[in-house]
DNA sequence: TTTTGAGTTGTTCGA
DNA sequence: GTCGAACAACTCAAA
């Protein structure tokens, strides 16, 4: 009998490039594993759109597995438990996995190693779910970077991501001892109603469905992606983030992939480093959180924790709902609603709208993104939520404040991307589509808007709106001073 | 140790 | 309509 390791998957639901399992593979027989732990997650375990995906990767998973052999074995639970059951009717006497950075996954993993340590078992993880570890990137003092560009400049000089590895091949994988749990009863799908209903045709979850959207994005996307990025009528961004979530993709593939379309061509140099510095601030954020477990509630500049935050629940619930009068807004929201993703600039316009405009904690933001985002990630939405709302690392400055008119006009000017998610508007003149409630009411009824029945007033005045923010960061000042 | 330059993504105002 | 300057003060990184 050959040694048996457990390979227990995580956000790595892949086969390639997966360091873990070639060292499993070359010690013997392998159980493939996964747990759904959600107690450990705690509040960050999947929101609604996260479970969807999950479901669905699971799915592509077990179908990889089962045509080269291999069974996926499914349980729901407390991890340590699970394992240490498994140890003892399987004989397994190694547990692998790929490591995780986030505060909840690093304290269960110092659990299992613990646990399974004193149980003579051979507990090892394996990093493959970033770029650079973060003991890796230091400054001088040996302190971790809080600026970006520092950051991502250090990362640049440090030694080449290592190559990804092919899937190991011929793995000698071990039939489960018993069933384990059907994926369908853990109703990660949502039902009553079906929200998602549709995303099959926007979304492939899967090893596969990641490499095809990889290739799709190097072949036809890359090029514009420079310049194109900013526009979200454009089919300019990767839309890789969830496939990077959930592993299906590597970083290091990712990275050596589009370093090696560059070199074959070389206009695509430009965007190519663009892309890969927002590669960069997905691995800052990882190293953030993972250096500054704080951020998950507090924020990382602590002046702000004073910051009179207020905000009502019917704004909120508006914007949620989109339907704050603010066009390019509604139509991000809305976008997040119905398909589970958002365009990164019109994140950055909603999230300055919410914590800005409504003076709402952007906790109350990074919630709502946990459980309606496909791509929630703990570490990129608690760092670009801190970000917009002015408390993060290396975050905007106070007096910037997005206005919602301006940014609609200058990165949808068009109005494409707000006629397709903010319809009752399509008929409006491109010149009156961002503001509504400043169109002649010829040009209003002449497109058939009503506003405050077919379309919504505005819940806040821009400019009224600004000036209370800015008021409010002058408490902050005041209060920093007073204390000096 | 001290010093200096720099810091993702913008808006508004006034010329 | 376009353009440049002002908008704070501070912390961080690195020489």
């Amino acid at each position: 009998m050959t040694a048996l390791t457990l390979y227990l998957f995580r956000h790595d639901l892949r086969l390639r490039d997966l360091p873990g399992l070639h060292k499993a593979a070359e010690r013997g027989r392998v159980l493939p594993l996964y747990i759904l732990d959600e107690a450990a997650a705690g509040d960050f375990a999947p929101g609604g759109a996260s479970r969807w995906w999950l479901h669905h990767s699971l799915r592509a998973l077990q179908t990889s597995l089962a045509d080269r052999g291999g069974t996926l074995l499914l349980r729901r639970g407390a991890s340590a438990d699970i394992l240490r059951q498994l140890i003892e009717r399987t004989g397994a006497d190694a547990v692998y996995f790929s490591r995780g950075y986030t505060p909840w996954e690093r304290a269960l993993e110092g659990e299992l190693h613990r646990e399974l340590t004193e149980l003579g078992i051979d507990c090892r993880r394996f990093g493959s779910s970033l770029l650079h570890e973060p003991e890796h990137i230091a400054n001088q003092s040996g302190e971790p970077y809080k600026v970006f560009t520092p950051f991502w400049r250090a990362c640049r000089r440090a030694s080449e991501p290592a190559m990804p590895l092919p899937e190991p091949d011929a793995v000698n994988w071990a039939e489960p001892p018993s069933p384990g749990d059907d994926l369908e009863d853990w109703q990660l799908l949502p039902d009553k109603p079906n929200w998602a209903a549709g995303w099959e045709t926007l979304w492939t979850p899967g090893e596969d469905g990641a490499s095809e959207r990889l290739a799709r994005f190097l072949g036809e996307r890359l090029e514009d992606y420079a310049s194109g990025r900013d526009f979200p009528a454009q089919e300019s961004t990767s839309r890789l983030s969830p496939h990077l979530h959930f592993g299906e993709l590597s970083p290091r593939t990712l990275w050596h992939a589009v370093r090696a379309a560059a070199e074959q061509h070389p206009g695509l140099h430009k965007p190519a480093d663009k892309f890969l510095s927002e590669l960069g601030w997905r691995e800052f954020s990882a190293h953030l959180l993972f250096h500054f477990p704080a951020l998950v509630d507090s924020p990382f500049r602590p002046d702000f924790r004073h910051f009179p935050w207020g905000g009502s629940k019917p704004r909120r619930e508006a914007w949620q709902q989109g339907r704050t009068g603010y066009p390019v807004v509604d139509a991000g929201m809305r976008e997040l609603w119905q398909t589970g993703y958002m365009h990164n600039r019109v994140r950055m316009i909603v999230a300055s709208f919410l914590t800005k405009h409504l003076l709402t904690h952007w906790q109350r933001g990074e919630r709502w993104f946990h459980d309606t985002l496909v791509d929630a990630d703990m570490g990129n939405n608690l760092c670009s939520w801190q970000w917009a709302a002015g408390c993060g690392a290396d975050a905007a400055p106070y007096f910037r404040i997005f206005n919602p008119v301006l940014q609609g006009k200058k990165f949808d000017p068009e109005g494409h991307y707000v006629r397709r998610w903010v319809p009752e508007l399509a008929a409006l003149p491109d010149r009156h589509l961002h503001a509504p409630w400043e169109a002649p009411a010829s040009v209003l009824q002449e497109a058939g808007v009503t506003l405050g029945e077919d379309y919504p007033e505005p819940v806040v005045d821009h400019r009224e709106a600004r000036e209370t923010a800015l008021g409010a960061w002058q408490t902050l000042r005041e209060r920093a001073q007073n204390a000096d």
